[in-house]
DNA sequence: CATGAATGAGACTTCATTCAT
DNA sequence: AATGAATGAAGTCTCATTCAT
């Protein structure tokens, strides 16, 4: 008896989790005006009446779901750049890695930046919410490892403030690619991150091409 | 007298044109789903009805407003591309900054992009559509503009098949860039240009730096 | 070139009976308020407008349509009856050849029935004149039959008035099984026919009336 | 308390019935295509959207109202036909008492055949569960008495197959003629089934069968 | 006379939200 | 806490009717 008691105290403490995560996968599929309640609540197992015990109003439920979803996003990359050794290139290299993972590999990530693109102007405190907690983070740290290569004579001195979204930008947009066309988009995406790299070192690097 | 009959022609042949216009506002403002059929006709100064003369959906007026919208969207880029004379690093700064004025300024590029990432997944034949009239012609503009630097020598040789898509990303992304945080982002868009195009011919060029 | 004028005078003068045409096969084949008037119009082979030219409502052309169809239905009966020699029995088998022809054979005939039972509550005086028009002649067209065949003896001499109603309920019920049904009914007509003048005529039991 | 719980529970199982019985009335009034699913509503006391609760369309509405109002109409005549003694002929007499009432009497039967009349074209499915339910059964009900009048000696033996229709012809025709004229239609329906019994049994002519 | 673009009232249907249980 | 029946506002779409041409 206690042991369905234990369970159903489970449950209802993962209630709210388990509807974030149907309301994210219902969400990403449809959008937020095409999305009907029921379809999150028969996702998350539970019936509409249940959602408003957690969430008053579908936008709250929105804005809620983004937070859980976008939160963490780059929790550990400080750790990931501060561990790295090695040339800035190959920092770079590895933050890129990170970038990959975390904005086009993860569904978590790319949804999150289509929610950005499609609902944003409904939700202009969500968007401002996600360039404090997103994208000044990822700029700073990019910038920090720049200018860190730039004191080692490895980067070129004369980069500009801007310089450091022209190297994340081909991540991002590879993860708008995903976004447009599924899945499978058309791109070798191996080659493309080769690419990336290539391009974006040899660019920046004071001595290219061992010139 | 017969001007009245000319405006009656005039109207009937302009009603559809404007129309697609108004609803080119209307769901880049609120998105597909949110979108009023009501307001599309309230701001094109019509009524609903008369939206039912012209398109038999709502379906089918979003698609053909975001045809109408993204043809000739690359119309003259060959023209362009040809004219100019020049180093390849030239033409492909001019290219660039043609596609920034397409895709960046021009607000109907930008939206026709916020379409495809917002909607493309409920209307897959427009998505391929635009793949095939925009995407791959912009590809291979670019591409044999790479290819001839090659050829010429000003262009290093190992450039990779994905080398172009990472080339031309930091000009979309701008455009999502915008999308997002509205006509003011956080970008000294100037500034960005400048280090796009500075990076790129940097990584491209086989003797950077005047080495 | 008056050829053409000739033409289009004629076409003018036959418009209203095309259109009333083309409104039987619309109203019939879908109703009364299922049936769009753009339909009747193309049937007819104009426009929308062109109906308004002639009928100022869809209510107007609904009932003009029911009366020039229904009009005549039974205008040479009189003549028949008055024509056929011999005994009664002959004559009645006659009249109901007759009413068969034009209540089941004829699809005009069926159709106007049709109409009296679906739409009959909206337009009461239609019902009205269709019982004035053509029920009441045909029962005192029957009624008069029977009579006489009393009179000479050929007929049992206690019938009463609504053996008349009786005498024909077969005719008609066979139309609505055909409205029912459409034009291939579960039923032998050929043999309906005749089982319902013989069975009118003779009855059911061996031996009748006490015999 | 509980009897709060219970009167939730009751209203809940009642409701689709209270609507199918206010879907009856609204559509036998004013055919599917007029009636309006807010009439339904009102005269259910309910609002729109709680039709949509127990009902997908507003044609399964209908659908399941015929079926619902039509189930039922021969479900007794079975135990009515074998419990009765007599004749053949007052066999049949209490079996055409007994359809008059459930075909002209009772108004759920009347407006059932105003709906396959009307409507049926548009309900194949209707109909043909209609012929397999009511019709059929009913036929084969009138057939097996006349049969066992013929085995008696007590009807003709030369009946053919239709007969049993123009046996049941007047009854179903009274139906219409109400359907019609309303609940007072120019018929004296004492004298009228009288009259169908009588000439059913004995025919019209003084001396039947050439005796 | 004939057209057909335009209208706008109103139909069916959906769905976020409420609330008695 | 959880349910789900009920609501009613709002959306898409239809169509009888009008009227300038």
């Amino acid at each position: 008896m206690f042991k369905c008691e234990g369970f159903r105290r489970r449950r209802k403490a993962e209630r709210p989790g388990e509807i974030l995560d149907a309301a994210f996968e219902a969400f990403a599929e449809r959008g937020y005006a095409a999305t009907r309640l029921e379809d999150v609540a028969a996702r998350a197992g539970v019936t509409k009446g249940t959602i408003y015990v957690y969430f008053p109003t579908k936008e709250k439920l929105f804005e809620d779901m983004v937070r859980s979803h976008s939160a963490g996003l780059l929790s550990d990359a400080d750790t990931l750049v501060a561990g790295i050794e090695g040339a800035s290139g190959e920092k770079l290299r590895s933050l890129l890695h990170f970038l990959y993972g975390r904005c086009v590999e993860d569904r978590r990530g790319r949804e999150i930046l289509r929610f950005m693109i499609a609902e944003g102007k409904n939700f202009p405190q969500l968007v401002a919410e996600h360039y404090r907690d997103f994208v000044v983070p990822l700029l700073s740290m990019v910038s920090a490892l720049l200018e860190q290569g730039v004191a080692t004579g490895q980067f070129r001195a004369d980069l500009c403030r801007e310089t450091v979204r022209i190297v994340i930008a081909p991540t991002l947009f590879l993860g708008v690619l995903r976004l447009i066309f599924g899945d499978a988009p058309p791109v070798d995406e191996e080659a493309y991150v080769d690419a990336h790299i290539d391009l974006t070192l040899n660019g920046l690097l004071a001595n290219p091409l061992g010139a």
